[in-house]
RNA sequence: GCACCCGUAGCUCAGCUGGAUAGAGCGCUGCCCUCCGAAGGCAGAGGCCAGAGGUUCGAAUCCUCUCGGGUGCGCCA
């Protein structure tokens, strides 16, 4: 259940009766207005802001807001639940509710458990295609793909939970130049494996010490066979073998972290595949639209462009959907650019099904966004949307100090690395508690800290401390039975602590936080909702040394014991699931 | 030169598709541990939301410009 949907449908239909009296205009746009927790407690449980909202439209039936405003109060105060709807400031409209509206919210929480949150069946389902990491094939991933990974994973996480059908998905650039460069730097180690001394690695191939590794596995597999014939005898095969071991070795870094894409998608296969050249049909389809045509482009300023080469080139229309420069299709040696491949790969996505398109860059491709955005609106007829989220850099630290990373020499902290002394949990949590376009501290040390400057244990202990609340009842009262369907039928107007009212309202937000953190795409908001939900909790909990009247457990008072067991389990079952969502696990205890 | 992102407390950052008196953590000041897990808690000080205009009932949020920081900018991927 959430509360503040039920409220806004409620409005919504008070709205309606004053359009059918014609006060208000027909078209009225009902979504415009917002049910929303008021900033102040003092000001009750839930604020509405429709008659401002709708102050224009209302301006000929209605002397002021507030007097819209007025109407809808009163209507309002009728309504089951409320039990007070007052109009205060320029025509907000605030609602106190009745105790059993809270306790239905606590009673849901509990029963509907994992479910709690997710928005009604009848939701209309969104086709989602989230594509994140496609890390290029050429090496381990560092620290800042992993921020790709998580957020990317646990967006598509989000939006699951949030009813959408999504789909996972991971670009591998198995096309370019670079893995050329690698299959070259392959072999180089497969000589060396075969007992050559290969000396210095040369400038312009890949240094790193994880070559070694499949350079071994060629001399296995193929012998001596491959060391002294042409680079164009062996290119595609070690190439192909190549790529195939990077990409186990980084599915395999992205299973430590508790990621699995539903689908990898070879950019190599766009030329090579059944369906022919789907880059050559990409571009016949846009041909077909009259967006490409054979022109000149003006050469780049502010940088040197020595080589710049006056030429006619085929260029996609991109400046007519936003673009700053018409973009180029194939290269002077006739082959594709890689943004043609992107335009093919993104076309097919869209024949797929998908309307909304999601891509998780780093935010170094910022500059490619504006193109690609065209090319999908081109595309899809503007039926399919394109929401590249950037993911900024992260700054690895130990104790307050930069952790230096020279990718030049190949010995760079890798992520792998990282998620094996931290663990999952604080890695997946820290990339999510800051949002995907703001720069990111990681501290190893910092994240492994068991205090509360360390958000990722702080909201893990919640649930902890929750949990051990519920086991210590068990040890003080024996008797008691915190099964959920003796927690649900406990008597919670109990609870009139001003701290365990907190706790519920809370409580009450989640599925309003989850519908708008998947609406804007932002898993953040989660995380830093977990993190209040946590301090509250923890503070209601240290509220009960000063006054033992408010500890959860009291064994002379079993009916108020139950009632604090529930919003405790409650709090408990939310952590859970919302840490779920993340991707982040939910101990019950960290002794 | 152009585009995109950012500029909020001393520091690191939130601010929920424009809402009421702008929040949290750290740091600082002052209190508080026989007690459900002190691996902390409570309270306080601290702000011209970079600046200037504009849009409207209402702006940290939207628009324009300026300043400052970051990222990128031809057939690379």
């Amino acid at each position: 259940m959430n509360l503040f949907a039920e409220f806004h449908d409620l409005v919504a239909s008070i709205l309606q009766t004053i359009v059918a009296s014609q006060r208000l205009p027909a078209d009225l746009d009902l979504s415009r207005f917002v049910v929303e927790p008021p900033r102040d407690p003092a000001h009750g449980d839930l604020a509405v802001n429709a008659a401002m909202v709708y102050a224009k439209e209302a301006k000929a039936f209605f002397s002021s807001p507030r007097q819209l405003a007025v109407e809808i109060a009163v209507a309002l105060a009728e309504a089951p639940g409320v039990a007070e709807a007052e109009v205060a400031g320029a025509g907000f409209i605030n609602i106190r509710l009745k105790p059993a509206v809270f306790s239905r919210v606590l009673q849901a929480a509990l029963t509907e458990g994992a479910a709690f949150g997710r928005p009604p069946e009848r939701t209309s389902k969104l086709k989602v295609n989230v594509e994140y990491v496609s890390a290029n094939p050429t090496g381990p991933m560092h620290v800042g793909h992993g921020r790709g990974a998580v957020f990317g994973d646990a967006l598509a996480n989000l939006l699951e939970f949030a009813g959408q059908k999504v789909t996972r998905e991971y670009y591998i650039n198995d096309a370019g130049a670079q893995v050329d460069v690698l299959a070259r730097s392959a072999h180089l180690r497969y000589r060396e494996a075969l007992g050559e001394d290969i000396g210095e690695i040369p400038e312009g191939l890949y240094p790193g010490d994880y070559l070694k590794a499949t350079g071994e596995a060629l001399s296995r597999t193929h012998g001596e066979a491959l060391v002294d014939r042409a680079e164009s005898d062996w290119l595609e095969d070690v190439r192909a073998e190549a790529v195939d071991g990077m990409m186990a070795m980084i599915r395999a870094d992205l299973a430590a972290l508790n990621i699995e894409h539903e689908v990898f998608f070879s950019e190599r296969s766009l030329t090579r595949g059944a369906e022919g050249d789907q880059i050559a049909a990409a571009i016949a389809e846009l041909r077909r639209r009259g967006l490409v045509y054979e022109g000149r482009l003006a050469p780049p300023k502010g940088q040197a462009a020595e080589d710049w080469e006056d030429r006619e080139q085929t260029l996609f229309r991109s400046t007519d959907f936003g673009d700053d420069v018409d973009r180029a299709l194939m290269k002077s040696d006739g082959s594709y650019t890689y943004f043609a491949s992107d335009i093919a790969y993104h076309k097919l996505k869209i024949d797929r099904g998908y309307t909304v398109l999601i891509d998780v860059w780093g935010a170094d491709h910022g500059g490619y966004v504006k193109r690609m955005r065209a090319a999908v609106e081109a595309l899809s007829d503007k039926k399919a949307i394109l929401d590249v989220k950037l993911c900024q850099m992260v700054k690895l630290m130990r104790d307050g100090a930069i952790v230096k990373m020279s990718k030049r020499s190949g010995d760079f902290v890798t992520l792998r690395e990282v998620v094996d002394e931290v663990g999952v949990d604080a890695v997946r949590f820290m990339m999510l508690f800051r949002k995907n376009d703001a720069p990111l501290e990681f501290d190893l040390a910092k994240v492994i800290e068991q205090s509360k400057e360390n958000p990722v244990f702080y909201v893990q202990y919640a649930h902890a401390r929750a949990k051990s609340v519920i086991r210590q009842a068990h040890t003080a009262m024996p008797d008691i039975d915190t099964s959920i369907p003796s927690l649900v039928s406990a008597n919670f107007d109990l609870l009139e602590d001003a701290g365990e009212r907190d706790l519920v309202r809370l409580i009450a937000q989640f599925p309003r936080v989850v519908e708008s953190a998947a609406f804007a795409h932002e898993p953040h908001r989660l995380a830093f909702y977990l993190y209040e939900l946590a301090s509250t909790l923890h503070s209601q909990w240290t509220r009960g040394k000063d006054q033992p009247q408010l500890r959860f457990l009291n064994e002379d008072k079993p009916s108020l014991t139950m009632a604090r067991l529930a919003l405790v389990e409650g709090a408990a079952a939310i952590l859970a699931s919302g840490l779920g969502i993340l991707g982040v696990s939910a101990p019950a205890e960290m002794r």
